[in-house]
DNA sequence: GACTACCTAGAGTATATACTCTAATAATAC
DNA sequence: GTATTATTAGAGTATATACTCTAGGTAGTC
């Protein structure tokens, strides 16, 4: 593999591990047991390995979210979607994680994450209006389902910084892509009342699947408090 | 007034302008005109200051979440609940930008900060519960009451760093509290198909009038697709 | 006035971090 | 082989940042 793909490779495990604000430079080279030099031989700098980051992460994502335009959706479209989606989110995580400073930072990054929100919005909006074409939910008016597939964004890209910071108590303690993947469970939660008459049990038998399981690594002293919003 | 309670007030008016992670113990005794001596005679660390800021925050947000239990609640309420929290949100707004890093850093903080969701969720919850002894909401299930009040959470505690990356494209352009308090109108969209029919109308009503206005900021060659989730 | 507890200044330090520079080595083209 | 280009090493630098240390000032009390 090219040194270039391997910087990339390793910052990603990197970044995904420790959380961009953690990893300098310094590390990066040292984890590959490269140069310092060598690495800025590659990039003119570490935002520039981010945006490269980025492309990838924006181009899995486009692609998971490419709906198509001959034939109804199904209820396994709608899974495979928000399957594939968790896994792009946990697959890039450090990107959500540290979202606000990296945009900060550079100025093509800020532009072309926000219009990769808005392709991401249309697209669950789309996957909203075909569903209801397949009669797996009733159908609602245009400024209703924007809203809501700006509640399902929301929901998805926080998910992950909820569990973090909310669930986790070691410092230590990482998430597992399992755990993260209980976000479709709160996705599905937005789904329930506009589900059609004919769909409602299978989709809540789907989201059974997903419903948060007690984490045993939760501080047994606070698991009762803690524990509520999983275990009503 | 008492340096450290200068301290204070400059930290969290600098951490929410700039971000925690921009300002620097050396740039919060700067702007006192105090000396950085000074400042550490005060506070041990920057994490102390974060931690006292936190806890004037949880004790603003515990006083506004505190329910009546003599009585029903109302309409009323339950806007003086949103408007509040929002508020809160925006006093100390640097708090969950930071969030992860934060915790982090303070073994203290992160037991207390999961703590205080964990009271913030179920006060969610039980407003949720109240509403429908008031026959605002239809009665829900424990399990999709808790469910839908982590979306809530999820939903106004994210909708600020969705205002500042997917929204402003200048890095220069500061949020006002107007525009976080649309965030309210997406806790409302996630009540919609609750509502009962005495109190549907009045609460779209309600609802309208949280709803986002085009961004004047917004740069023009982008608005069209850009503005696509607040115009439909 | 003197004792004490509190407060403040400001120079200084250890460490980290993004990045540079030069020289050397490998790969490729001719 | 030789010239050229691509790649690499690694020491080094400028800057930042959290924090320390010493010395001195101030306010209250007896």
């Amino acid at each position: 593999m090219k040194t270039r793909d391997k910087i990339l490779l390793s910052s990603l495990e990197l970044f995904n591990e420790r959380g961009e604000r953690n990893v300098t430079t310094n590390h990066i080279a040292a984890h590959l047991a490269i140069s310092p030099g060598n690495l800025y031989y590659h990039f003119r700098n570490k935002s520039d390995i981010i945006y490269e980051i980025f492309l990838e992460y924006e181009k899995l994502v486009d692609y998971y979210l490419d709906i198509p335009e001959d034939r109804p959706l199904t209820l396994d479209d709608m899974m495979f979607y928000l399957e594939s989606v968790f896994d792009g989110l946990w697959s890039y995580r450090f990107f959500h994680r540290d979202l606000e400073h990296l945009l900060d930072g550079d100025r093509r990054l800020r532009q072309d994450y926000r219009e990769f929100t808005d392709r991401c919005l249309d697209a669950i909006s789309r996957i909203f209006e075909k569903m209801a074409d397949a009669g797996i939910i009733e159908p609602q008016s245009d400024e209703l389902r924007s809203a809501m597939s700006l509640n399902v964004w929301l929901v998805i890209t926080n998910w992950m910084a909820f569990l973090k910071t909310a669930h986790a108590c070691e410092e230590s303690v990482n998430l597992t892509l399992t755990e993260l993947k209980q976000g479709i469970y709160q996705v599905l939660t937005l789904e329930i009342p506009y589900l059609t008459a004919a769909y409602r049990e299978r989709v809540l038998a789907l989201r059974e699947k997903y419903r948060p399981q007690l984490p045993e690594t939760r501080e047994v002293d606070l698991s009762v408090g803690a524990a509520r919003w999983n275990t009503v």
